[in-house]
DNA sequence: ATTATCTATAGATCTATAGATAATGC
DNA sequence: ATTATCTATAGATCTATAGATAATGC
């Protein structure tokens, strides 16, 4: 029974970061307080001195997935030599068709983030602009005009694919998704 | 208290088009099995002389909401004039963006569906391939190889842009993203 | 003294079932 | 006689709270 400020602050720490997994992976409704509680290494009764209500984790925990699934796009970004075919191939890849609980939530929570708060959809909004402007930037050579739109008609591209190639149960139709998406992708920001 | 065979079918039919448009609009878990059941006019008891369980439902009423969803494009389908823009314009329309309840369940339903029974996940897996198969239909003068290629990676583009387009909270934002695919998709598909 | 966490539980809600009621259909 | 629907409720689960416990920090 920890009790410091640090404990407390790593106690916060750890639900609202077992909750960005579960709920990408699970759905936002996906799990109760009581098992996240669990997961996180505590008991239900102590939630409620973290947070005043379910949905003030669930906005919190919707912001730490979607910053927590840029992760390789930031990667990217940090690194001036990156190419936009390398995050293609990432985002399209079967690693991060199958790990939702670390994937990008743009993908993973967009339904959820619909029907959420106006905090969970305003941090969404924001991580939107961020991917498309680390696309605009891998894509320079492109006339200035079109970038902005080519770049969210790719992000586009990247989650819709996705999307798709986790819910159909053909593995074989699930990696002719990701591969005509990424090919398609890579020849038309070229 | 109707009862009649004629009836019962009637009340089936009631609940799973019910279900097939909320399940849309709230998401697979957003609705209990009693306010479905007043939504279709009918008390909760009488549930499960219809289904053997609320899965059993889910798989139907997902498997209503693919086929309901494509309307439009079966309506397109349907007429040889059709053009692939009049998909395009139609599919990242506001009225599809704003009417989840009635619009396409590739896109509302992926994220639930990724997580629901096999029966649901056949049931998507064979709609991505009726719409692949359309706007296959629609793009011939492409080059044949690259056709079903160029037919998935427009699917993915349609299904991420109104996916994005209603999780955003920006209206402004959800505009372009909804403008950017589908200047994209009539450029690359032309 | 304060507080982070725990145990225990209240109150609401959800799935599913039991038994009654009122029609249909042989 | 059969059955579609209704009322009522059992049993499980969920969010939230109350009060106890055990550590921190003045």
């Amino acid at each position: 029974m920890g009790h410091s400020k640090v404990e407390k602050a790593e106690s916060h720490e750890r639900i609202v970061k077992v909750a960005a997994g579960v709920f990408r992976e699970l759905g936002v409704d996906g799990i109760s307080v009581a098992d996240l509680m669990q997961c996180a290494g505590l008991t239900h009764g102590g939630f409620y001195r973290h947070f005043g209500s379910r949905d003030d984790l669930v906005a919190e925990a919707v912001e730490r997935a979607l910053k927590d699934g840029s992760a390789v796009a930031d990667a990217v970004a940090a690194n001036p030599r990156s190419t936009i075919d390398a995050v293609v191939d990432a985002y399209l890849s079967l690693a991060h068709r199958d790990n939702v609980a670390s994937g990008c939530a743009v993908t993973a929570l967009a339904n959820d983030v619909a029907r959420s708060t106006e905090r969970a959809r305003s941090a969404y909004s924001l991580q939107v602009g961020r991917y498309v402007d680390l696309i605009m930037r891998l894509i320079e050579p492109m006339p200035q005009k079109k970038r902005r739109a080519a770049a969210l008609a790719a992000l586009a591209t990247l989650v819709g694919a996705v999307s798709m190639a986790r819910a159909v149960n053909d593995e074989r139709l699930s990696r002719e998704i990701l591969k005509s998406a990424a090919d398609d992708l890579k020849a038309r920001l070229a």
